[in-house]
DNA sequence: TGAATTAGGGTAAGCGCTTAACCTTCATTT
DNA sequence: AAATGAAGGTTAAGCGCTTACCCTAATTCA
């Protein structure tokens, strides 16, 4: 059997309340004391066990991070930056990957309450918002990552969508380009990419008037290619001559299906992503992308998460951080007009 | 506060065992009696805590996950495969990259034991084998994933990587490649898919004797670009017309720097890599690939390690599974001879 | 020198469950 | 009708820690 704390103080000497102490370092321990039953502890092997501990001071050291799909590099990048960040504060991560379903969701959200993990990281709304609302009111520890929910009360780290997709379209037009196309997913926060979109085309004198060249779908390779085909084979006239999609997968999607229908990239047309991931540099060309500050936002998610845990009425924060446009060899001039 | 297994029972006005009874469903309990400690339950919403459970029961129902980084396309796939098999055994995953940081490893390692993770899975020797090896003098359930270790007594589920390499090579042969490189990763399992490389070039007759050719580097895309750039500036006669690359982000480096080369993929030169990704579908030829059945190796890891979770000295298995050739657009013919 | 601190450590009561052992009833068996 | 046994609960002892409170002896101060 693993040694416990009785087998530590029998070894040392001492009582059990001398050994925890020792343990997390606080009351008075004579340094005598202290060196005796650190090394009884080192002989035995002794690792105090954390669910025991757990029961009384009420902290797991233990948070679950809330995400559609950790196969998915976006998530698993985030997932890697909270780890990260966790670990610095002597905690781990549970990952739950929900397929944005929301029984799947609810069992997981009630495992991980089950767990008294310390708290919650919920990214890009993964359950319903009722159940957040419902976690919210136990006062369960919480931050909404990547997508917040105004209307609730709540911690929140994300970044500005709409300025997101207004640095996209800005870009696209300041190359010349006047049709444009938008493939948007279906999350929350791509709304707002939409309308960073529309104002920056507004902004720019343009109006947008082809519905056709605004398609929702949900974010997987095939259905970007299946938005592409829809866009790319209308007229000539019609036709975008670039194409803003609101993450890195529909936009490679849309560059496999551009090269079906024999167009060159970046030369016939453009194509920017969205959250830069490992996708951007992987694919050919190489994707031009709006880069979310992941490795930030998981920090500063951490510290309110962390605030929060600490003391139970901290006040609530939304934090919002800026994209920024990474230009790579996706995108490039419009094609002279006229054409 | 959170109500407990003392405030149901008073509700219900019955002893705590009774309430436990009806929680784990053992024990005599009438229909009646269980109905209404459910309805208690459901009125005070009430969620046993796992952690005072996991103290008695002596078990936690959480698994550890070691890899080397979540944030690499193989592992988050791997992870979520994981995930969803131990959703169906009620449990779930701690997730833990280590960067193959033997200090990181194991700092984890020990986190995972007090905290008094159910098991562990370590994929691609994740931690010195010395820490294995005390792990397993420590009883810890555990099976080891995609890298056995022959020395140790433990479970283990991996694939063929002799029968990968071998696999990979032996289709560049058929398409008329006489010469060919590797690019190989450090781990373990890389160096038995060079050896299956080597034989495979064996059995076809054909001596490999440049080498030049033969690159080991550890696994990012700067890495595969600079390999590439080794191999590929040798004078046309020295130069392979094929490359194997131990995993997708090595190949996909060399896809990349070939196209700096002039090389056109795959009239130039094949290039076929390992682990069919998704970054294999995502870039541009697509990449061919040896494929892991990554998702049956999961369950069957899951199932060993559960297998001795339940009963302590369940006898050690090790299972062996088959990779297979997965044909894309990056492989081809090799050119015209003499050249 | 005697009283008041203080340093160093022990006692014991939980934390919220599980489970072996035990105690009633009440129906069956002979 | 007495003995037997099953059905349905209850009691109480842990599981391995934390922590408020208490006690003793050594130190300090007037």
């Amino acid at each position: 059997m693993k040694p416990t704390i009785y087998d530590v103080a029998k070894e040392a000497g001492v009582s059990i309340a001398t050994v925890s102490k020792v343990l997390n370092s606080n009351g008075r321990i004579s340094d005598k004391t202290r060196r005796k039953v650190n090394q009884v502890m080192e002989r035995l092997n002794y690792q105090p066990s954390m669910v025991a501990s757990a029961l009384t001071s009420r902290k797991t050291g233990t948070v679950g991070l809330m995400i559609p799909d950790i196969a998915n590099p976006y998530f698993a990048e985030v997932a890697r930056s909270f780890e990260d960040n966790a670990q610095k504060l002597g905690c781990d991560i549970i990952i739950c990957s929900t397929d944005r379903d929301d029984d799947r969701a609810e069992r997981y959200m009630s495992l991980l309450l089950r767990k008294r993990v310390d708290g919650l990281i919920i990214a890009s709304h993964t359950g319903s918002p009722e159940l957040i609302r419902r976690m919210l009111s136990d006062r369960v520890p919480l931050v909404l990552f990547s997508a917040d929910i105004r209307s609730l009360e709540s911690n929140s780290v994300s970044i500005d969508d709409y300025k997101g997709g207004y640095l996209a379209t800005e870009y696209l037009l300041s190359l010349g380009h006047r049709n444009l196309g938008i493939l948007s997913d279906n999350l929350p926060g791509s709304e707002l990419r939409v309308q960073g979109f529309m104002e920056a085309l507004e902004a720019g004198g343009i109006s947008f008037d082809n519905p056709d060249n605004l398609i929702r779908t949900s974010a997987t390779l095939e259905n970007g290619r299946t938005a592409a085909v829809r866009m790319l084979s209308q007229t000539a006239g019609k036709r975008p001559t670039a194409i803003f999609a609101c993450n890195d997968l529909l936009a490679i999607g849309v560059l496999k299906e551009a090269r079906q229908f024999g167009l060159s990239i970046p030369r016939d047309l453009s194509v920017i992503g969205f959250d830069n991931t490992l996708l951007a540099e992987i694919c050919h060309p190489s994707l031009s992308s709006i880069s979310q500050p992941v490795h930030e936002m998981a920090r500063q998610a951490m510290q309110l998460l962390n605030e929060e845990i600490e003391q139970e009425g901290a006040p609530k924060r939304k934090v919002l951080l800026m994209p920024e446009l990474v230009v790579r060899h996706s995108t490039g001039p419009a094609p002279a007009a006229g054409v």
